[in-house]
DNA sequence: GGTTAATATTGACAGCGTCAACATAAGCGT
DNA sequence: ACGCTTATGTTGACGCTGTCAATATTAACC
């Protein structure tokens, strides 16, 4: 947290966002507030109103932030040269982990409640994530007679819905009783190899 | 909406809940709250506590009915007599038609952060219709080298996942271009047959 | 250096969930 | 039928929230 003097504060947008990433990943989406946010940047209640038109506007901010980070540990996670199947489960574990490790910034992105889901910098930011899979499929030579949208989508529903999932605690973490794979592995192959 | 005399209401549990349904659809998850519902049933807004100590557990017992409406479609789908493969279309299809015709019914049920997701009768009223899709597939003979809850866990995520991505409108419903399949039948068909 | 725009503060407002004190009526044993 | 107990509903208060309007302070620029 920056501090230029005591009145303007200097950098107050970035702060902002910063203390507001904080409080959701310590108190959960619900306890993300204009008023706890200035009270943990020192700041008045009603400064944000500067940087933010009203608490949508902040969360959408967040929401397109942690969308950008999502990212990062994606391409951090892929290295070029893998194989198609290698990169899926790569990819795949890295959604999945994000979603492990920061279960209430995973659950901010999607409460499209909360965020403006027509901001096009919100919706950009989500699709660059969309479209890293979209490229990792459409690389591929040995796939099947269909379009790589439904590919795409189908990998992409798969991994969303078990990770929103095993976030609530719906599902343990387990292994594959007859492979002993781990779970995602598992349900990754039954995407890749089919169930029959 | 019942009513007895005008102190003593006589059903105001189950009307509040009745209320409480009807706001969600109209208003979103955000919108349901103690004193909207007392409003709307005609009550003080302290008398709900009454029935439900508090927000979370009245929010908890909808949910509660909210799965159970949703068995009952998938249920009333379902008919006997089906193949592996039209059941598998059969239950996902009415988990979506479910999740899009009510949206902020599908969103309240995982929103794990509103509900008190401990709660057993909660729980009880998710497992049973998780359950239905493991008996579904435990039934079928024609299946790979992969144990039940792997295939299952794999289903239901992808439902899952494909469901909450097209009720927040990131997907749109589109059409496989190779095989002209509408789009959830499609990535069912990736998940049955594999990827290549 | 003085004017304008940006940024921060203070105070008010209605709405929320929850609690405590109180009012009313229903149920039940006698 | 009566009275006691318990269930159920009302009223009012509390502190919290997001938002807005009025005001104060400082930065930026001609």
């Amino acid at each position: 947290m920056t501090k230029a003097n005591n009145y303007h504060h200097g950098n107050l947008k970035n702060d902002l966002l910063e203390a507001a990433l904080i409080i959701l990943d310590e108190e959960g989406v619900d306890a993300v507030g204009i008023r706890q946010i200035a009270r943990k940047v020192g700041v008045a209640h009603s400064a944000p109103a500067n940087h933010f038109k009203n608490k949508q506007s902040l969360l959408t901010a967040l929401g397109e932030e942690i969308f950008q980070r999502l990212l990062q540990a994606i391409e951090s996670d892929l290295k070029q040269g893998d194989d198609l199947s290698e990169s899926i489960h790569k990819f795949c574990k890295s959604v999945l982990d994000f979603a492990l490790r920061y279960p209430n910034r995973y659950r901010l992105m999607w409460r499209k409640e909360s965020l403006d889901s027509q901001n096009p910098q919100l919706q950009a930011s989500m699709e660059r994530v969309y479209q890293k899979l979209i490229v990792l499929l459409g690389e591929s030579s040995r796939l099947k007679n269909i379009d790589v949208e439904s590919q795409a989508i189908a990998l992409w529903s798969l991994i969303h819905g078990y990770a929103s999932l095993r976030l609530d605690g719906n599902l343990s973490q387990g292994r594959d009783k007859l492979t002993g794979k781990d779970r995602l592995d598992a349900i990754i192959a039954v995407l890749l190899e089919g169930l029959y």
